[in-house]
DNA sequence: TAGATTGTTAATCGATTAACAATC
DNA sequence: TAGATTGTTAATCGATTAACAATC
């Protein structure tokens, strides 16, 4: 519980996933805002692109101990170094995939990622069909993950496999040394924040992506809405 | 603000889209212990299946007005009766498909859908090579949406297409009836829960699935967590 | 200067948790 | 009965919001 350091982002009390959202979101627009040519954002603008209110964003400023002019606003050079040194932008930031079905393969090909500066350094499956060991992207048999991974310093991982395959190569890929997880099984991985697997003593982050759940819940908002009964 | 009617779920303070996604959670874990043959479930079941705690669970409940047996936990079949009835599980849970690129191709093939009664009723495009108006899930060109729309009374909406095109088609799925959005485009349509954009008079519902924003945060996370800085 | 925006405090809000009486 | 689990209240926690003095 309080393996939380000190002179870290939680010093105050605003913490964690939803905070590091926020500020990777606010970093984006800025970037974006700087292709356009603007020096200067307002607490409102930065406000209205990531739809929070002005006062969240300069009190998400304000913890970090970014500071802002009382009547420029921020400078957005200093303002997207500032968030960077705070998220720790690393320069690499390479993923491994594992998993190259449908959802899999058309993450391999998913240009976004190019443009966000993402790169999958290698996708793994068992199909030996899917293998491709000298593609763009070199997908390779499953076996040999524990091998790359201790050839490359990676710590994110992409798991795209089928439910029955989930929980195993979770498993593997932990022991390997992935710390981070984007998770599209429609196994949970019961993290909320914090790791909670027993197989998992590393307290991975987890961030599931549930689609077939997300799709169903829409159903139900919409029709609780109809209904009246949903903020 | 308060647009809400009396004896809805918010009639004392728990609210909307957490509750209802933990609710859609709660309901397909009953329906896979069902299979099991499951009679009675605790509250600590449920709970440790939905990484919450049993205090949650029942507290979730009883604001529906689900009563369970102080000794006996709840009966399966009244739970997952009283879930559905409460999320108005519609017995047609049919939505569209716009974009049938990478992503929308692999949403078009996805098994899980059909898994959890989800259908595909229709895809469209605006590339004549991927149309395929007689193909199982028929992929029509998105002129077509609105006539499609009229003769069809589906209200949900899968968003897949390229950054240039969110836009414009958003705002032709809304004019067609659409009232809430699976959003696979890089454009956040700006929707914490409640749709902010002007274009949308019909407060739509929308569901941003930003992979790469995600994938993103979870290198800042991960890096956070190591230098001790995030819960 | 006048006007606008920051930075911060205190108030509010809502959701989670602890705790325990009721009871099966 | 004894033990376990619900249902609910009150306490806690954390995040958002309102408001405004400071100041560029």
């Amino acid at each position: 519980m309080s393996n939380v350091k000190k002179g870290a982002i939680n010093t105050a009390h605003t913490t964690s996933r939803a905070t590091v959202l926020r500020l990777a979101r606010y970093l984006r627009v800025l970037q974006k805002l700087k292709t356009v040519g603007i020096i200067n954002v307002f607490s409102n603008n930065l406000g209205d692109a990531v739809a929070v209110t002005p006062a969240i964003v300069r009190k998400d400023f304000s913890i970090l101990g970014i500071n802002g002019n009382k009547r420029g606003g921020y400078n957005i050079d200093l303002l997207i170094e500032e968030l960077r040194r705070v998220l720790g932008k690393t320069d690499s930031q390479r993923a491994i995939l594992v998993g190259c079905g449908r959802i899999g393969g058309a993450l391999l090909e998913y240009k976004e990622f190019v443009k966000d500066g993402i790169e999958i350094a290698a996708a793994f499956d068992t199909n030996p069909e899917k293998l491709n060991p000298d593609g763009r992207v070199p997908v390779l048999p499953v076996e040999q993950l524990p091998e790359y991974m201790a050839a490359n310093s990676i710590h994110i991982g992409i798991l795209a496999v089928p439910e029955s395959a989930a929980l195993p190569v979770f498993d593997t890929m932990v022991k390997a040394g992935i710390r981070g997880f984007l998770n599209f099984t429609t196994v949970e991985l019961k993290c909320t924040g914090r790791c909670q697997y027993e197989e998992c003593p590393h307290q991975c982050i987890v961030q599931n992506v549930n689609i077939s759940l997300e799709l169903e819940s829409l159903f139900y908002l919409v029709n609780l809405k109809e209904r009246g009964m949903v903020t």
